[in-house]
Order: structure tokens, then C-alpha cells, then sequence
DNA sequence: AAGGCGATTGCCT
DNA sequence: GGCAATCGCCTTT
């Protein structure tokens, strides 16, 4: 096996932050690309990070994406540059961590819906107040991913994930065959509900509902 | 100015 | 499986 041959130290040198023109893609097609990546988050209470395994992607053209009616002061990081976050809270306790793509104007984004837990674990079992949990559970929904990770809308929306100064970054991780790539609906809405928008990795224990 | 709603989660039956 | 919790935003008076 070939992680044999690294040491933990190695395997974490060999991470590289993800370019700007990895945001500058087709929002269906981004989706799917973050699929597998690693997500970081540095606080003063530690360093947590894990893989990506599932998103939902919403348009410009969506009536479901929170852009589709125009820019307001809620959703005004959508129209940025691709790269940044966009944070909401939902149903007044929950926030939504979103990576936006697209050049400044067009208003698309993904939600993070999943992530298996890599680094933190321990820091996750806090946040989530899941202390014997099981890893995969952990972030295995949008709500658990922001809170896992200790991300809130009022702090870190608008935030470059493209460096690390903002304290959430985005990393290669492995890469995901399309066929191991499973695409349904989107959970939770109602508009636009019929687009086969959302995507995990198939068989993936922390992907949210089945 | 007021009321309804939502890209959810967790607890109770 | 059903439903309460909880609050900023958006639509409607």
C-alpha cells in the first residue's frame, strides 16, 4: 500500500490549496469536482478538517437558490467571486455552509450537505455535543457540517477559501470516479424539486439520508 | 409594521 | 414517522 510509505507529516505536505479556476466551473459540474476534497477549519480551539462526500448544487437559473430573485443583503456573497463562502442560518439554528462558483455577478453556489471527519475529532465531539457518536454521524447533514466545524453566518460568510488566512480552506483529497458518484434530488425543498442536483459518494457512511 | 416560512435536526410516540 | 424549536428574511398590509 502506498500510505505505507508516507508518514502522516508527508501526507499533509502534500496538500495543495485548490486554484481559483477550480471555482470558475459549471455549478452541476463543481458540485460533483468538490466531491472528495478536504475541507479545513482553524479557530483558536484547533485545527479540524475531513473529505467532502456530499453536495447539492443550486443555479442561477433555480428557483430554489436564494439568488434567484435578485441580490439582497442576505445572499450578497453568491455574486462574488467564486471561492467564497456563503453562510445562512436556517430555520433560525442552523447555518448552511456554502462554496460559491462562477466569475463576480453570477450567483451560484453548493451547498456542503456531508463530511466524513479526518482531523478533530475530538473538537467535532464537542462542537456537536455528540460525545459518543460515531465518526461518520458526526457531520453527516448541513446543519452538523457548519456545527462540527464551527462555522457561523454571522462570522464567516464572505470568507476567500482559497488561503488560509479566513480559516476555512478547501485541499485536494482523493479523487472520485464518476461512477462511484450517486446523483438524486435535492432534500428539503420545494421549488425546483424535481432537478437532479444533489450528489455523494456512493455507499459513503457519513452521506446524510440514503 | 406584522406574519409566515425555510437548502434542518433531534426528541418523542 | 411526526412534530417542535427558533429567528432572520421576504412578502404582504
Amino acid at each position: 500500500m502506498a500510505s505505507c510509505y508516507h508518514s502522516e507529516k508527508d501526507l499533509v505536505n502534500s496538500e495543495y490549496l485548490l486554484p481559483r479556476s477550480f471555482y470558475h466551473q459549471d455549478v452541476l459540474v463543481f458540485a460533483r469536482q468538490l466531491l472528495g476534497k478536504r475541507l479545513f477549519r482553524r479557530t483558536d480551539e484547533g485545527t479540524v478538517s475531513g473529505t467532502i462526500v456530499e453536495t447539492e448544487a443550486y443555479r442561477a437559473d433555480d428557483p430554489a437558490s436564494h439568488s434567484f430573485r435578485g441580490k439582497t443583503a442576505r445572499n450578497s456573497p453568491m455574486f462574488e467571486e467564486g471561492g467564497h463562502t456563503y453562510i445562512y442560518l436556517s430555520y433560525g439554528i442552523h447555518d448552511m455552509l456554502n462554496i460559491v462558483c462562477a466569475p463576480v455577478g453570477v450567483a451560484e453556489a453548493v451547498l456542503i450537505r456531508a463530511v466524513m471527519p479526518n482531523h478533530g475529532i475530538d473538537l467535532m465531539r464537542i462542537r456537536t455535543s455528540k460525545p459518543t457518536s460515531d465518526i461518520e454521524r458526526l457531520a453527516s447533514g448541513p446543519g452538523l457540517v457548519a456545527k462540527a466545524f464551527g462555522i457561523s453566518w454571522r462570522r464567516d460568510s464572505n470568507i476567500d477559501v482559497t488561503t488560509k488566512e479566513g480559516g476555512i480552506w478547501i485541499a485536494n483529497g482523493e479523487e472520485i470516479k464518476v461512477d462511484k458518484v450517486t446523483v438524486t434530488t435535492r432534500i428539503g425543498i420545494t421549488k425546483a424539486a424535481d432537478k437532479p442536483w444533489r450528489f455523494y459518494i456512493s455507499g459513503n457512511r457519513a452521506v446524510s439520508r440514503i
